[in-house]
DNA sequence: ATGCATGAGGA
DNA sequence: CCTCATGCATA
């Protein structure tokens, strides 16, 4: 796929022409590895650091997603820059797939041995029936075809296990259950009470916490942080993990997801759709422990993305002070913050986007457990727009 | 370790 | 537009 196609952006103006020879490793274990998205790892860089260059040109983005997907129109309006100014350096080899890779850029890594919370787990474990409410689901990672180079089926669609459910599986109602049931008056225990925990009724009489079956928060708890140990033990960082993860299975991942698997800081159903691979890996590594040489490192550099806007505090403050009042927002009420705080929409948008995920992760974000009670009763039982102001 | 961003999938 | 899974770029 993409033979040539987008790259409008940086710029391969420059035809500095340096085919770089894929330097393979040693062991050839890499093949498959290139297969999966090979979309996302290109070249990355930043295109463009401030907006002055005018082109009002609004053409979308999407690297080789031809997909479209119905993008509404400008992502990042306000800013009029793009193109093939900026960029002082840049990368030659527009032929994506493999570029050489000789020395990634990996300069962060173990720095994580003991955070900040060596304890204080508990409680946290069931705030919300939204989805940690552990049920019948057997966990079967379906597609993850390992047999050796072909398929890769990256599933994604979350029907591996998921003990909500949501998402991709019509259960039996249409109910979104993340947030609606705001007025569920079960599920209790919390207030510091975690010696209680939930009591799943789910297994007919077994229920493990090896693997299989859907782990509690607790097993969840305590896997990562055998996991963390073993994996620093075993001189791996986070990056190496989630590479490892890829050539192993084919479902590749970043340091970053590794890091906040270790830290709890994913989604419920998310954690238990990552625990079996790491268990797996965890295996491997171990028995392997004695005959190294599977290393494989191919990164490849990116595509280029949005560059990150930084909000200073002050705006920070303030968005928080509205997320409280109105963790939802209206298109309206975005544009108006947005405009008061002097942020494009989108960005606007995307905080409370990400605000709202924050508070949705096994460790909550700022703040305290939301035990049992509901966040912040959103959910307007009426789709069709929740903009509850406006 | 985390903040902002991208995108698929769903109403 | 939202949610949710993920990740690049950063602090």
């Amino acid at each position: 796929m993409a033979t040539a196609a987008s790259n409008h952006y940086s710029v391969l103006s420059t035809p500095s022409s340096a085919p770089p020879p894929p330097p393979h490793s040693e062991s050839g274990s890499m093949q498959q590895a290139a297969a999966y998205r090979d979309a996302h790892t290109l070249l990355q860089n930043d295109y463009g650091t401030l907006p002055g260059g005018g082109h009002p040109l609004s053409h979308a983005h999407q690297w080789i997603t031809a997909l479209s997907h119905g993008d509404s129109g400008t992502p990042w309006p306000s800013s009029p820059l793009r193109e093939q100014d900026v960029k002082p350096i840049l990368h030659d080899s527009d032929r994506e797939e493999l570029q050489n890779s000789s020395s990634l850029q990996q300069q962060q890594q173990q720095q994580q041995q003991q955070q900040r919370h060596p304890h204080l787990a508990h409680q946290q474990a069931h705030h919300d029936a939204r989805a940690w409410r552990t049920s019948t689901a057997t966990t079967h990672i379906t597609g993850m075809a390992t047999s050796e180079g072909q398929s890769l089926v990256y599933t994604q669609s979350g029907f591996a296990l998921m003990p909500g459910g949501e998402q991709g599986g019509m259960h039996h109602h249409p109910l979104r259950d993340e947030d609606h049931h705001s007025h569920s008056p079960h599920l209790s225990e919390h207030g510091g009470g975690p010696g209680a925990h939930h009591h799943h009724q789910q297994h007919g009489g077994h229920q493990d916490q090896s693997d299989e079956d859907t782990p509690t928060s607790d097993e969840l708890e305590q896997f990562a942080k055998q996991f963390k140990q073993r994996r620093i033990k075993l001189g791996f960082t986070q990056a190496d993990v989630g590479l490892a993860l890829g050539t192993l299975y084919g479902n590749v991942f970043s340091q970053t997801t590794i890091c906040r698997f270790e830290a709890l800081q994913l989604s419920f159903k998310n954690m238990c759709k990552l625990k079996p691979l790491l268990n797996k890996w965890l295996e491997e590594a171990d028995s392997t422990s004695g005959s190294p040489t599977s290393l494989d490192k191919i990164a490849a550099q990116g595509r280029k993305r949005k560059k990150r806007t930084s909000i200073e505090v002050g705006v920070k403050g303030a968005l928080e002070s509205h997320f409280l009042k109105c963790p939802k927002p209206g298109a309206a009420e975005i544009n108006s913050l947005a405009d008061s705080l002097q942020l494009e929409k989108e960005v606007v948008r995307v905080w409370f986007c990400n605000r709202r995920q924050k508070e949705k992760r096994m460790t909550p974000a700022g703040g305290q457990i939301s035990g049992g009670e509901d966040m912040y009763g959103d959910t307007p039982p009426h789709h069709g727009g929740q903009t509850p102001v406006q």
